[in-house]
DNA sequence: GACTACCTGTAGCAACTGCTACATTTCGTT
DNA sequence: AACGAAATGTAGCAGTTGCTACAGGTAGTC
């Protein structure tokens, strides 16, 4: 079944994959190999070292994750932003996003250790949502840029309650949006 | 030096402070016993299994937390939520606050995968924070526990994009924020 | 066919992982 | 002083880690 030729770019969807699925701290060699119909030899030849797989991995999810986004049904403008906001944290919340999501956390923790393959790849999934918000506010706002910074905040902040299990909390601040 | 009889109480401390320098999902028993003064032997013996040290040093790291909060000047109060959040944010971003802001991303990584003990030390945090925001709210807040919510979402966003290395999109957005 | 550049499997190494068996010391209690 | 429980040191095990040396295979070009 896997017997065409294997490169770095067959290579990172699978991989990617796994990682979505297992998370990418503690992903090693063997099991990432393993999962991409290879062996732990043939990474570190085709990525010259784990920590070349690490950054070519986060570089390939950061762009998964706009391609993502785009595809993300896009709702009808909002009214106010705090509409737009729930609309967002709900999108958030799809089921298709939750393997994005937990990786997503993993990649902030990275980036706050100083990490700068992790905080590269945390700026521009990041600066997609950013506009992506952006391009969703409410189309009268009056400082669309300033808007779609604080939606983003609001958002993420509720994002991280959710994987506290404290949903609700981010619901409740929502809802004490100014809109 | 260290020829007195050791407990979990008397190690935690020292493994909690190797933690928040060295992190806590990469931290294996050997390290953490030499910053504590022992070996990997005794503290197996004293915490059962790695997962019982993680599970105490959690606990332990969440009540350091909210003394630690305690401890934090008491700004007066401020005018609007706006201000609010922004001196939070400031205090947030205090150095002493570094390390356990490093730590926190990575307890919510882990919250996120769904692990309890991590869930547990995270709403924990939370709930200090939670609490101690609302007490820092303009006294004439019309709605403090919404308006905590809604501050803690921002500011809470603000310090991801802190970990990020996108400190001016927190501002730009709590300079959005109504007040 | 020969040459060359790329690709891949096998085997293994040294370091590290959590954890344990066994022996010994230390201490409070009697 | 004697006893039992708690605490500790030494040594090691089985499994995993990233990575490498060596030997081949596989393709395209001349």
């Amino acid at each position: 079944m896997e017997n065409s030729r294997q490169s770095p770019d067959t290579l990172l969807p699978k991989l990617a994959a796994h990682v979505l699925e297992h998370g990418l701290a503690g992903a090693s060699l063997r099991p990432l190999a393993k999962a991409a119909g290879t062996s732990d030899r043939m990474l570190i030849y085709h990525f010259k070292s784990k920590d070349g797989l690490v950054t070519a991995l986060l570089e390939h999810v950061a762009q998964m994750y706009s391609q993502a986004l785009e595809m993300a049904w896009p709702t009808e403008p909002a009214a106010t932003r705090r509409e737009c906001a729930q609309r967002l944290l709900a999108i958030g919340r799809a089921p298709m996003f939750a393997p994005f999501l937990r990786l997503w956390w993993e990649i902030v923790a990275g980036a706050a250790k100083g990490d700068a393959a992790y905080r590269a790849s945390a700026a521009a999934m990041m600066d997609s949502q950013l506009a992506w918000f952006e391009a969703h506010l409410p189309p009268d706002d009056p400082d669309p840029k300033a808007g779609a910074r604080l939606v983003a905040l609001a958002v993420e902040g509720s994002l991280m309650m959710d994987a506290l299990g404290l949903g609700e909390v981010g619901e409740a601040g929502l809802a004490a949006l100014e809109g």
